[in-house]
RNA sequence: GGGCCCGUAGCUCAGUUGGUUAGAGCAGGGGACUCAUAAUCCCUUGGUCGGGGGUUCGAGUCCCUCCGGGCCUACCA
C-alpha cells in the first residue's frame, strides 16, 4: 500500500416516492463494502449520496396528499435516512437534489453546456390538462390509440399496448387525463434540448476505452446507442434529449428560460455534486479538489435500469463542462427473491423497515457480499440459503473461533509473544493481498470464499489442541494461553478481512480484545499481551421462522388483513393513485360491454411469447373463443384448465403476432406476475351474461 | 424477432493464457469430541463439466450448431 488514492465514491440517488427495500439495499450495502474497505485500506474515501426528490411523480403525489413537494420530500428523505443509518452504510454526506448547493451546481454546469454549444430549442407538442393546471407526461394521460386498423381504448400516452405502436400523447385519440378525468388539450411549447450526438467521438472513446465501464456494458452502448463505425450498420446517432420541462412542475426552474424547468434525470446526478459541496463546506474542503483534479478518482455505483443516463448523459454533461469524468460506473443487476422478481402479493417485496423488524442487517450485508461479483448479473435471494449461510459460515466458522476460546483467555489475555502456530497467521496474513485484489475488484463473492477458507483452516487447529483439556489442569495454563492467543488472532485476522461488510463486528471484536480494528495493515501482524474482555455473544444465529414472518408481515402490507372486526380493512390507496377512476359513464355506455361467464378449456404456452398465454374457452355448447391473455407470467397453463372467468366477448377480433385473440380475459393487478384473475362464484354457467 | 450473458456434483459456485485421475462450501451418509450459539473435527457418497459436431497430440476451457434459462429491446398485459 503506497500510494494514499483520493476517493470520490456514490450511490445512485434514491428516489423521494417510495421507501427503501432489500432490492435498493443491494446497492447501497455493495457500495458501502466498498467505501469502506478503501477507508480501511487507509485511503482518503468520501461517500456521498442524497434524496433525488424532483418530477412529475412528486408533484402530483404531494398534490393527492394535499401538502407541499417540500413536507413530502422531507418526510421521505428522514425515512432514507434511517433505514439506511440501520443497515450502516456510512455515508459522508447525505443532501437532497432539492437544495441551493444543487441549485447553483446545476446553473453552472448548464452555463458550461450552453457555452458548448450543445442546447438547442424546439416546440414540443404536449398535451395539457387544463383543469390540473399542467402538462402531462406521457403516462398521465390514457386515450384510443390512433392506428386506424387497431383503436384499442384506454392506452398510455407514449404507445399502444395493443398493436404496439408509439406516437405522441397529441396524437391519442379522445385523451383523458388521469389526473383530473378531464380532457386535456394539445399545447405546443419550446422545449431545450441536449444534442448528445456532437459528444459522440468523445463518448465512443470513453465508453469502448475498457477502463471505465463492465465489459457488458460497454457493449449494451455501442449496439444500442453509439452504434459501430465498423460494422456493416455502422454508428447510430444519439438523440437529441429533451431537458426541460414547463411549469407547473417541481424541480428547479431555468435562469436563462424562465417558465422551464430541468427535467429531474439533469438535476439529479449534480445532486452527486451538490453533495459533496454541502460536505466541503462543513469540512472546509476545496470543491474543485474533488471534482475538477485529475488526482481524484471518482466512482459512481448504479443499478442496470439507469445504466443510460450514467454512462453517456452525465459523462457528456462532465466533459462538456470540464469536470473530472467516473473513473468507474459499476453497474450491478436486479435482486430477485426465490428465483423471481420481488412480488408485493408473495411478500417477497420486503421495506427495510420490515426487515429491521425481525433480522440483523450483518446477515443481509453478508448474504450480499458472498453472492456479489464484478459483473451486472441478477442476484437471487433464496432465504433457505440465506439462513445457512449466515449460521454455518458467520455463526458456525468465524464466530465460532471466538465463542470457543475467549471464556478460557479473558482471565489470561494474550501472550506477550506471538506462539507457534504452524504458520497458520502467516498464510492468512498472505491471503490478505488477494482478498484485498477482489474487494477492490468488487469481486465481493470471491473476497468472502477466500476468508471462508482461512476460517476453515483455523477450527481445526483449536480442535487439535483441545484447549477445553488444557484448561482443566493448572499446569497447563501458559499452553492454554497460547492456544487461544493464537485462536483470537485468527479470528481477529478473519475480523479485519470482513470489517468493509460486517463492521459491527470489527467493532465487538475490537472491544473483546481491547485494540480497535481501524487499518487492514493490522491483519498482518498478531496482537499480544492485551487482556481479554468477558466474552459476549457476537451474532445471533439467523431463524428461518423470523425470515418467514418477515415475508409474512410484507404480504400484510399489500394485501388486506382478514380481521373480523369491522372497517379493519387496510387496504393501501396505492392502487388507486396508480390509475386513477376513469371518466363517468351511463349505463348504456356500461351495456356496450358483453361480458360473459366462459369456462377455460385449454391453456398453453406460446413459446415465443415472454407474457402471453394461448387459451381456448368454452361460452357453453359448442361456443368456443381463442384469446391470447398476458397471464404467462402469473399462471401455470396447467392449473387454469377448467377454471371459470369473466371475459369480455364482444370485443372485435384483434390479429396478434400468435394469431387472432377473440376477446379478453378480465384481470386486476400491474401485470408481469402480479395479475389476478377474477373469479366466479359456485353456480355461475359459462355464458351467462355479467350484468 | 434483434442484442448480451449463462448452463460444472441435490443447492450455491471455483476452475488461471486449452495440458496429467474436474475442485470448494452447504446439504446427504458414517464416525469422533463436548470448549462453543444442536456449534466443531475426521472420513465419505455424489458430476458422460446442457446435447451433438469440429479444431488439436490434448477441451469444462477454442469454433459451429441445437436445447434450456436469465437480462435488455421489441411485441404483449
Amino acid at each position: 500500500m503506497s500510494t494514499k488514492r483520493q476517493i470520490l465514491v456514490t450511490a445512485a440517488l434514491p428516489y423521494a416516492n417510495g421507501p427503501i427495500h432489500i432490492g435498493h439495499l443491494v446497492e447501497y450495502i455493495q457500495t458501502d463494502i466498498w467505501v469502506r474497505f478503501q477507508r480501511l485500506r487507509g485511503h482518503r474515501c468520501i461517500f456521498i449520496c442524497a434524496d433525488d426528490t424532483h418530477g412529475t411523480a412528486i408533484m402530483i403525489r404531494a398534490r393527492q396528499e394535499g401538502r407541499s413537494e417540500e413536507a413530502l420530500i422531507e418526510e421521505m428523505q428522514g425515512n432514507h435516512e434511517r433505514d439506511f443509518a440501520n443497515f450502516g452504510v456510512s455515508f459522508d454526506n447525505y443532501g437532497s437534489t432539492n437544495s441551493d448547493e444543487n441549485r447553483e451546481k446545476c446553473a453552472v454546469m448548464w452555463q458550461s453546456i450552453r457555452d458548448a454549444g450543445l442546447v438547442k430549442e424546439q416546440d414540443v407538442e404536449q398535451l395539457y390538462d387544463v383543469e390540473a393546471g399542467t402538462f402531462l407526461a406521457d403516462r398521465f394521460v390514457r386515450g384510443t390509440c390512433p392506428d386506424p386498423n387497431c383503436g384499442a381504448k384506454n392506452q398510455p400516452g407514449d404507445n399502444c399496448s395493443v398493436c404496439g405502436i408509439t406516437y405522441t400523447p397529441a396524437e391519442l385519440i379522445d385523451p383523458v387525463s388521469t389526473l383530473s378525468g378531464s380532457t386535456p388539450e394539445i399545447r405546443s411549447a419550446p422545449h431545450l434540448f441536449i444534442e448528445l450526438e456532437q459528444l459522440h467521438e468523445f463518448l465512443e472513446e470513453w465508453t469502448q476505452s475498457d477502463e471505465h465501464l463492465q465489459p457488458e456494458t460497454a457493449n449494451y452502448l455501442k449496439g444500442h446507442f453509439l452504434g459501430d463505425p465498423k460494422s456493416p450498420e455502422g454508428r447510430k446517432e444519439l438523440k437529441d434529449w429533451d431537458i426541460s420541462r414547463p411549469a407547473p412542475y417541481f424541480g428547479f426552474e431555468i435562469p436563462d428560460s424562465p417558465g422551464n424547468y430541468w427535467y429531474v434525470w439533469f438535476d439529479a446526478p449534480i445532486g452527486y455534486m451538490a453533495s459533496t459541496q454541502q460536505w466541503c463546506n462543513k469540512h472546509g474542503e476545496a470543491f474543485d479538489d474533488w471534482w475538477r483534479d485529475d488526482a481524484t478518482e471518482i466512482h459512481h455505483f448504479i443499478g442496470k435500469d439507469i445504466t443510460y443516463f450514467h454512462t453517456l448523459f452525465w459523462p457528456g454533461m462532465l466533459k462538456s463542462a470540464g469536470y473530472n469524468l467516473p473513473t468507474k460506473v459499476h453497474i450491478h443487476g436486479f435482486l430477485t427473491v426465490a428465483g423471481e422478481k420481488m412480488s408485493k402479493s408473495q411478500g417477497t417485496f420486503v421495506m427495510a423497515a420490515t426487515y429491521l423488524n425481525h433480522l440483523d442487517p450483518s446477515y443481509l450485508r453478508y448474504f450480499y457480499a458472498s453472492k456479489l461479483g464484478p459483473r451486472t448479473d441478477d442476484i437471487d435471494l433464496n432465504l433457505e440459503e440465506f439462513v445457512n449461510k449466515v449460521n454455518s459460515d458467520l455463526v458456525g466458522k468465524v464466530i465460532n473461533l471466538a465463542s470457543r476460546t475467549a471464556k478460557f483467555a479473558h482471565g489470561l489475555g494474550l501472550c506477550e509473544t506471538y506462539p507457534d502456530d504452524g504458520g497458520l497467521f502467516k498464510q492468512g496474513a498472505a491471503a490478505g493481498h488477494e482478498i484485498a485484489e477482489a474487494y477492490e475488484k468488487c469481486d465481493y463473492n470471491r473476497a468472502m470464499r477466500l476468508i471462508m477458507e482461512l476460517a476453515d483452516r483455523a477450527n481445526p487447529y483449536v480442535e487439535s489442541q483441545e484447549p477445553w483439556a488444557l484448561a482443566k489442569d493448572p499446569d497447563k495454563s501458559e499452553r492454554l494461553q497460547q492456544v487461544c492467543t493464537v485462536a483470537l488472532n485468527l479470528f481477529r485476522q478473519l475480523a479485519i478481512y470482513l470489517a468493509p461488510v460486517l463492521p459491527k463486528l470489527a467493532e465487538q471484536t475490537g472491544e473483546l480484545l481491547n485494540d480497535s480494528i481501524t487499518e487492514w495493515e493490522q491483519s498482518q501482524t498478531p496482537l499480544t499481551g492485551k487482556p481479554v474482555s468477558k466474552f459476549k455473544h457476537l451474532m445471533q444465529r439467523a431463524d428461518l421462522k423470523k425470515v418467514e414472518a418477515m415475508i409474512e408481515e410484507s404480504k400484510q402490507e399489500e394485501v388486506p388483513q382478514d380481521t373480523s372486526g369491522e372497517s379493519s380493512f387496510q387496504d393501501s390507496d396505492q392502487p388507486l393513485k396508480d390509475e386513477p377512476l376513469a371518466e363517468e359513464i351511463t349505463i348504456d355506455d356500461f351495456a356496450k360491454v358483453d361480458l360473459r361467464v366462459a369456462r377455460i378449456i385449454q391453456a398453453e404456452h406460446v413459446e415465443e411469447a415472454r407474457k402471453l398465454l394461448k387459451i381456448t374457452l368454452s361460452l357453453g355448447g359448442e361456443e368456443r373463443r381463442t384469446v391470447f391473455a398476458g397471464i404467462k407470467q402469473a399462471y401455470d397453463p396447467e392449473k387454469l384448465t377448467g377454471r371459470l372467468v369473466v371475459m369480455v366477448a364482444n370485443l372485435a377480433p384483434r390479429k396478434m403476432k400468435f394469431g387472432v385473440s377473440e376477446g379478453m380475459i378480465v384481470a386486476s393487478g400491474p401485470g408481469g406476475s402480479d395479475v389476478f384473475l377474477l373469479g366466479v362464484d359456485e353456480g355461475a354457467q359459462p355464458g351467462q351474461r355479467v350484468h
